[in-house]
DNA sequence: CGACATTTTGATGAAGATCAAACTGGGTGG
DNA sequence: CCACCCAGTTTGATCTTCATCAAAATGTCG
């Protein structure tokens, strides 16, 4: 049996679309009955595989990539606690990107059968789900423009902020701080920068005192800032309804 | 009334995720029955709008975008003639970027009403529906891989490619040639290149004989070299399961 | 024709890639 | 317990791609 401490994160994410009955959040919990655990950087779905079942992350990093021709691979997407990885499962006939872990990894499983009756008897969260699927694809387009149009000072700073602010949602930071489990390696695939100049960068937002990031451990010491810097303005992440995280850590920080 | 003619791309788009009886057909062109004409470069909905209503555009491109602090553009997709705009209505309470209007454009209008009715009383086109904003989500994806890793001319060849392709899928090439109605500044916001970069690069694909562009018509005198170029594998576009178009094209080459 | 947007070309500069090597620290096996 | 190894981080030097600035050429439309 998995504690309920497990699902809390999906909970807490999906409430942000819509308030939960207890009826609802006891059969998600039920739904997320069958986990299981996974190594750093193992594969949790392989671009092209045709997908059988929906899994949640309740606990770790992953990440959504997808490989070049020339070996290098691009990381699209960040999956945190409460994440789910392949909803497409009902629609599309295969993945167009593979799913892997960063850190240890604990995931549910839910079978397409389960899945499908959930979304049935309980309209609120297909909407929640949906909602979910939504603020995704709205994180891939900040990505587009991330890449796109920002230095990699800004770029990674843009990144922190994200991460930071998703995870604040689902209650995993601590004060000004948050797990960051990637190697260097790892950051430069998202931000589509070489290692070196990612290890650049991070010196200098060390040496501006604006981050540490020790034994995985990222903290932001001036999120005002870092924000500024990056242009970030978490309207993208539609966490409109409740309690905005950024204004709570900004109020934070100013007392 | 507007001809059938003008739903067409629609339905042929919708197709490639499920087969369609007549009568949804008909309930879709009666949904799209009233539309409106825009003039090139106006909006069609403002990032932060809440949103009322459902378009579609039914000739011309648009894009989506996103307007940075400095002034420069990132458009983040591109609508073609068969896409949807805003079909996050229902859920999200705003909008997180602009769509407007890159050449003339004939857009559908269908209040949120009819908008749901429609998917409440035809269960296949809501999945047709659910199945174009994963496509589009998985396109968003490719830009984030197109931007952060090709190079200028991979990147352009890739755009050229992807745009083809989806014209394609509706109908609407001509041999191999299509529509392009961007200007070389607007292939830059698209690209994230410089305007005077996109013009080196459009100077030396003409001069390698891969493409022509002129009168906003694009012609690709060789696509599989073209498709070689930019790594461009239309798997990420889920056309499975009819007539692939790559496939089709490169028939037509080799004839 | 004349105003204006767009395309084209040239010259220079900056951000970041690449290559190479040294350094760090944790873990393993002798 | 030490020597070693390996993954990850750090630093330096050089090179490429593309941005930026500026100006000329072309095209379009009233």
């Amino acid at each position: 049996m998995i504690s309920q401490s497990n699902v809390a994160s999906l909970i807490r994410k999906l409430e942000h679309c819509t308030v939960l009955s207890q009826e609802e959040k006891r059969a998600l919990e039920n739904a997320c009955s069958s986990f299981r655990h996974l190594a750093p950087r193992t594969n949790l779905v392989s671009e092209g595989d045709p997908v059988q079942r929906v899994s949640i992350i309740l606990e770790g990093f992953a990440c959504r990539y997808r490989l070049q021709a020339d070996g290098r691979r691009q990381v699209v997407g960040l999956l945190l606690p409460g994440d789910m990885c392949d909803i497409c499962v009902c629609i599309l006939k295969h993945m167009d990107h593979s799913i892997g872990t960063l850190s240890p990894v604990l995931a549910s499983q839910i079978s397409r059968e389960v899945a499908d009756s959930l979304l049935d008897h309980y309209p609120r969260l297909a909407r929640a789900f949906w909602w979910s699927t939504l603020v995704e694809e709205s994180i891939a387009r900040e990505w587009v423009v991330n890449v796109g149009h920002r230095t990699a000072f800004e770029r990674m700073a843009h990144l922190f902020c994200e991460i930071f602010e998703r995870l604040h949602t689902v209650g995993l930071t601590r004060g000004d701080t948050c797990d960051l489990p990637l190697t260097q390696a790892e950051l430069s695939d998202a931000l589509a920068l070489s290692a070196v100049h990612v290890n650049r960068v991070l010196m200098e937002m060390r040496h501006n005192q604006l981050i540490t990031l020790r034994n995985q451990q990222l903290t932001l010491h001036d999120y005002q800032a870092l924000r500024n810097i990056a242009g970030f303005d978490a309207r993208y992440l539609h966490l409109d309804g409740t309690h905005g995280p950024s204004f709570a850590v900004a109020q934070e920080h100013t007392a």
